[in-house]
DNA sequence: TCTGGCACTCGCGTACGAAGAGTGCCAGTG
DNA sequence: CACTGGCACTCTTCGTACGCGAGTGCCAGA
């Protein structure tokens, strides 16, 4: 196993990287940092760590840079999550707290979560399939079309035209109204379908075809997993990453653009507390060099969506950490309020 | 003024530019076009076309560039809009009409503009203040508390929170739903405020404060203009820029995720056909080496919003011309329908 | 007005050499 | 046995020099 100062000596590596984007040289290192050992003690001690794969250099004579597996020992072992400071706090909140609805709580964040990371934010709006229906509304807009809006309990809003089988008179309109929503209004949208299933019965023969087809439209909006949207934001940070740009930048900014390998990505990360993948740890390749560092959020008690960050693999994890769990907390609180 | 020869050469400049990326020089050029002159004619006439200020050299014994000003010459007088072929009108067409909601339009005109194009492209949702009222609804979510739903023409949904001053009886409340519509229903959001002023007074005093409320909700909701909305994309295109990166991009990613910015600039083309505005036209200093081609679109024969692309100067501007206008077209089409 | 010729400019790629950073290894020491 | 200082070696980086090629501007002539 690794001695206690190899271990640090690692620690000093990432740390220094992520300072200065360049190899760290065991020169360097007993500069920065008191080691109480010399270079020559450090080069052993960088030989070993690059012997179990957790540094690397890029060029014989050069300094050493971490490896994603060198990543991985540092968040798991090495780094806490750093706080974020009181007056951060103050920051976050405030910004979050002027927010009109859910697009706006969503921009927001986004924009929030870039600023304090300076990297690519991303945010998954609430998902429809972890929360709960508010009200379902009906409107008449023809007589034979109607529009079916579905409120949730984090203020989304869902709309689809609903084109009938035959016409739909204003007081069956106000029944079925009435009846949907007295059965789901507060339940979650899992339960849904078995609580709706005998509806129909409760129509008239010449009505039931419409009711079907409304509650077969409701059903659809609520499983609609491809509706799974999200906002990111930040993509400017992108720049910051190498020098060595189109290369780097490109399958990245492609990546972002599909949103379906975004989702994916967020959705995987199944740990209840942040989670972080590193480098070659995500599947899609295109973001092989980056890190991702994810966190559920919720208006309750549960995670109805992620957010987080797209950065380089080369990013200070510990004020990441810290920055994603703290916006996340406080969105719930801001969902949780409206 | 200019010879018509000397236009030709400009027109060629441009062309080749756009296809090379390269500065073109007076040999190549005879090569490529036959203009029945020899390169040291053309060599004259570049000399003239520079002194007017229409080319420039990156370097003494580089070929010439077009400048803004060339590219403004050759964009009014020297090229028309190239139209899209059958097949890409159909393509286009069966692009859009996937869509379910407006949400989905928008995203899949920005994906079909981008891919287009091989731009960013960038799409302004339906304005509200533009468009007519289709539906208010009013929810009771609490007995003080109301969820205020506007629908549009265009399948915008907008919903906001209202505390009541005081509790609302449902009665009430469907009594003021339905005289909200009566008077709203089918009109443009521009004659609403004048339509409601006096609908306060048809209540009893106790209900009075609340229907102020709600009235001053939506007439807030009509009027906000930071509700003005665009998604944008392809933004992985423009890593095709030129190969001096970081310094490129950098702004334009910046200018794009200020949506101020680009409302604006979308907001000042005034014209009704495709406008084209180039380089240093471009207010925001961070697309002074970009291109702005943009149109209006909407369902009706009205524009409610804007549509376009944002490349490089040196960009296909007949071809890029004939897709926004095309795509705005089928999209005006998408929206009357729905 | 156009053309061919010619000298000139300048960016680009390659080659070479010096400088500097960092390493690995080894012998020595507490 | 762990640590240290010293030293030779490797490799990148940077500056300079140089030749090539593309393109120009100008001029004399048709």
């Amino acid at each position: 196993m690794l001695s206690e100062r190899r271990l640090q000596v690692l620690r000093a590596i990432v740390q220094d990287y992520v300072g200065t984007e360049e190899p760290v040289g065991s020169k360097a290192l007993t500069e920065r940092h008191n080691l109480g050992v010399s270079p020559a003690t450090v080069r052993n001690d960088m030989a070993a760590l690059e012997d179990e794969g957790f540094i690397a250099q890029p060029h014989t004579s050069a300094g050493r840079i971490p490896t994603d597996k060198g990543y991985r020992l540092f968040v798991d072992k090495l780094a806490g999550v750093k706080p974020m400071s009181p007056p951060e706090r103050r920051a976050i909140q405030n910004f979050l707290e002027g927010a009109v609805d859910l697009d706006d709580v969503v921009a927001r964040t986004v924009r929030l979560l870039a600023q304090l990371t300076r990297q690519v934010a991303v945010v998954q709006y609430p998902s429809l399939t972890r929360s709960t229906v508010r009200h379902v509304e009906l409107l008449s807009l023809a007589p034979a079309r109607l529009m079916l809006v579905l409120i949730t309990d984090t203020g989304r809003v869902e709309q689809r035209m609903v084109d009938c089988p035959a016409p739909f008179g204003e007081s069956s309109l106000a029944d079925l109204r009435a009846r949907l929503n007295s059965r789901v209004a507060g339940r979650r949208f899992t339960d849904v379908p078995s609580l709706v299933e005998d509806l129909p019965e409760a129509f008239e023969a010449e009505d039931r075809g419409t009711v079907s087809t409304v509650l077969s439209t409701l059903l659809e909006t609520l499983v609609e997993e491809n509706e799974e949207r999200l906002m990111i934001g930040g993509t400017a940070n992108l720049t910051r990453f190498g020098h060595d740009f189109p290369l780097t930048i490109r399958p990245v900014l492609e990546a972002l653009e599909e949103q379906v390998v975004l989702l994916k990505l967020l959705g995987e990360a199944k740990d209840p507390g942040v989670t972080v993948r590193i480098g070659h740890e995500n599947a899609h390749e295109g973001l092989n060099s980056t890190s991702v560092v994810s966190v559920g959020y919720g208006s309750g008690g549960e995670a109805v969506a992620k957010l987080g960050v797209v950065g380089p693999t080369r990013m200070d994890y510990p004020g990441t950490m810290g920055a994603v769990r703290a916006v996340a907390r406080y969105v719930g609180q801001i969902l949780a309020e409206s």
